[in-house]
DNA sequence: TGTACATCAGTGAACGCGCGTTCACTGATGTAC
DNA sequence: TGTACATCAGTGAACGCGCGTTCACTGATGTAC
C-alpha cells in the first residue's frame, strides 16, 4: 500500500459501517477504525474531524442508499413498506445511525439533501393526509426496530422478514380483514 | 449521610435513570453514577457487578412500571396504544433500555417475569391473530421511537403526543376512513 | 443488659487500558515556468 | 524535459483523562447467648 491510500475516506466509511454492524454506533472509536483500515490513528481525524463528522458521512451515505432502494421498489405503498423493512435489516448499520440524529450533525447540508430526496418516495406514495403518512411510516419503522432489537417473539425470526413486513404492513394499508 | 446508605441500590437505579435520560444508555458509566449518588466508585460494582447488571435492574424496574401503566389504561386497544406511546415519552430512559436487550442480561429471571407480565395486557387486548398483535405493536412502537429520536416533522412535536398517538394508531385499529 | 462475633455495606488506593487531541513531521502529487 | 515549489495526505510520538477492575480495609448492623 502506497503512502497515499487513494480513497481512504471511502475505505474509512466502509469500515465504520462494518464496525457499527458488529457493535453498534456507540462503541465505535476513531482509533479502532484506523486499526481496521491499517492507517495511523490520526488519519480518520484528518478526514472527519471527529466521531460526529464520521457518523454524519455514514448517515449521508445511508440516506443515499436508502433513497435508491425506495426508488427501486416503485410507487406502490406496500412495496415501499417492504423495502423499508428490508433496508433496515440488510443495512442495519446505516439504519441505526440514520435514525439517531443525536449522534451526528443533523443540519449538514449534504445529509439534509440526501434525507429529503429519500423521503420523496414515501410522500409520493401516500395519497391521504399527514396522519396517513405517519401511520404508514410508524408501522414499518416499528416493525423494523423491533426486529433489529430482537424483541419480537422467536417465531417472527424464522421466516423471510420481507414476507412478515408485507403481512404486517398489509394490516394497515389494506384495512382489517 | 451515614456510612450505610439505607437503600443505595434503589438510589443508584434512580440516578442511572436520570443519567440515561440525559445522555442515553451507552454513555452511562459506573463511576459517573457513583459520583452522582455521592458514594465510592466501587459501590455500584458491589451491588450490580457491572454495567450489564445495572441495566438489567433498570430494565426490570422499567417493565414493572410499564406493566402498571398498561394495566391502568384498561382493556381497550386504542387506550393501550396511547398509554404505550405515553410511557415511552414520559419514561424514555426506561423505554430506551428495555428495548435494547443487547445491553443487559435478557435471560434474567426477574426481568423475564416482569416483561411477560407487562405483555399480558397487550395480548389480552388483541382478539385476532398474531399478525394483528404485531401490527398493533409495530405502529405504536414505531411512532414512539420516531418521536423519541426526533425524526418526525416539527409539526408533530407541537401538540400533545397522546393525541397524536390516538390519531395515528386509530388509522390501524379503526381501519381506513 | 451486656458482650462477642458474623455478616454485610461501602471505602479508597492502585493498576493498566483505550481513548481523543495535538503537533511537528514526512512522503506523494500536481502545477507553473 | 526538467526543476522548483505549493499543497495535500498521512505519520508517529506525546499528553492527559476517565474508565473498569481488583483488593485489603473499615464502619455499621444484626444475632446468639
Amino acid at each position: 500500500m502506497a503512502y497515499h491510500h487513494g480513497d481512504l475516506r471511502q475505505a474509512l466509511i466502509a469500515s465504520a459501517v462494518e464496525a457499527i454492524a458488529e457493535s453498534g454506533p456507540a462503541a465505535l472509536s476513531l482509533r479502532d477504525l484506523a486499526r481496521r483500515v491499517g492507517v495511523s490513528h490520526a488519519a480518520p481525524v484528518h478526514h472527519f474531524g471527529d466521531k460526529a463528522g464520521l457518523l454524519t458521512a455514514v448517515a449521508t451515505e445511508g440516506y443515499r442508499l436508502f433513497g435508491e432502494v425506495l426508488r427501486a421498489a416503485g410507487p406502490d405503498l406496500l412495496d415501499l413498506g417492504v423495502a423499508y423493512v428490508g433496508f433496515a435489516i440488510e443495512h442495519r448499520a446505516y439504519f441505526e445511525v440514520m435514525f439517531r440524529p443525536d449522534l451526528y450533525r443533523a443540519d449538514d447540508p449534504e445529509l439534509v439533501a440526501a434525507r429529503a430526496r429519500a423521503g420523496e418516495s414515501l410522500s409520493a406514495a401516500v395519497a391521504g393526509h399527514e396522519v396517513d403518512r405517519l401511520a404508514a411510516w410508524s408501522i414499518v419503522h416499528g416493525l423494523a426496530t423491533l426486529w433489529l432489537s430482537g424483541s419480537l417473539p422467536p417465531a417472527a425470526y424464522e421466516g423471510d422478514p420481507r414476507d412478515l413486513a408485507r403481512t404486517v404492513a398489509g394490516r394497515l394499508f389494506a384495512g382489517p380483514t
